[in-house]
DNA sequence: ACCCAGGTGGCCC
DNA sequence: GGGCCACATGGG
């Protein structure tokens, strides 16, 4: 699969059909931080009502979070669901990062594999979030990984149930290490996931990555 | 009345 | 190292 160039065809399929994704939306890598962490297990409109929130009681950056009140915070994010373990937790890792950094900029000017291992460490940011962080505001080239991303790959290569960082090097193993093309590919594997790849439901008829399908298993030898 | 959403951590074996 | 579970709002 990584040497027949079937992931960059799929990637240029999902390029043609749905154009640019320009991620991750957000203004600021504060912006992005935030927003990182509230759409874990949620949908995004909720975590858009969350962050106007925020924006309105002027908690977009870390260092206003670190010292805000709990309890303004837990209203703020309320739409984005888990409101109180979230509001905890962000309000934390601010503080964490204000203390011994001053600012996230500084935090995220280290390098790929040491970052990684320090928002690893921080309570409320696993595998999915650390990435997202690293690709999306440090702008690593580290590919992230989702529900989307598992099942569509599943879907199209019919690959066996795999861990975070296995199906991380798989995608990575097929497709040139590129911060810009990361960026996109993870963009697309959301946009086709939502609209015609659903949890527990067949492919839809007009899915782009349908064609991919049919030609990984007309040249797959078994 | 379900099922799902741009996950994480704790507890159990 | 996996298999459950809680966490919670809002849309289909």
């Amino acid at each position: 699969m990584a040497s027949d160039r079937s992931l960059g065809r799929l990637y240029c399929l999902l390029r043609n059909r749905f154009g640019f994704q320009d991620w991750w939306p957000g203004e600021t890598t504060d912006e992005i931080f935030i927003s990182a962490i509230l759409t874990q297990n949620t949908s995004w409109v909720n975590v858009e009502k969350a962050m106007l929130n925020l924006r309105r009681r002027h908690l977009l950056d870390i260092s206003s979070i670190s010292s805000s009140n709990l309890r303004t915070l837990e209203t703020a994010i309320k739409p984005s669901g888990f409101y109180k373990q979230k509001a905890r937790r962000l309000k934390n890792i601010s503080s964490y990062i204000c203390s011994k950094y001053g600012s996230l900029s500084k935090m995220l000017g280290a390098d790929a594999d040491t970052l990684r291992r320090e928002l690893l460490s921080m309570d409320g940011i696993g595998p999915e979030t650390a990435d997202c962080i690293l690709l999306y505001a440090a702008e690593k080239p580290i590919f992230v990984v989702d529900a989307y991303t598992c099942r569509i790959m599943s879907r199209i290569y019919n690959l066996p149930e795999m861990g975070y960082e296995e199906m991380q090097e798989l995608v990575t193993s097929g497709i040139t290490k590129n911060v810009e093309l990361y960026n996109d590919f993870h963009a697309q594997f959301v946009k086709l996931g939502k609209d015609y790849c659903k949890k527990n439901k067949p492919l839809c008829k007009n899915c782009p990555a349908k064609q991919i399908c049919i030609y990984y298993k007309k040249t797959k030898g078994n």
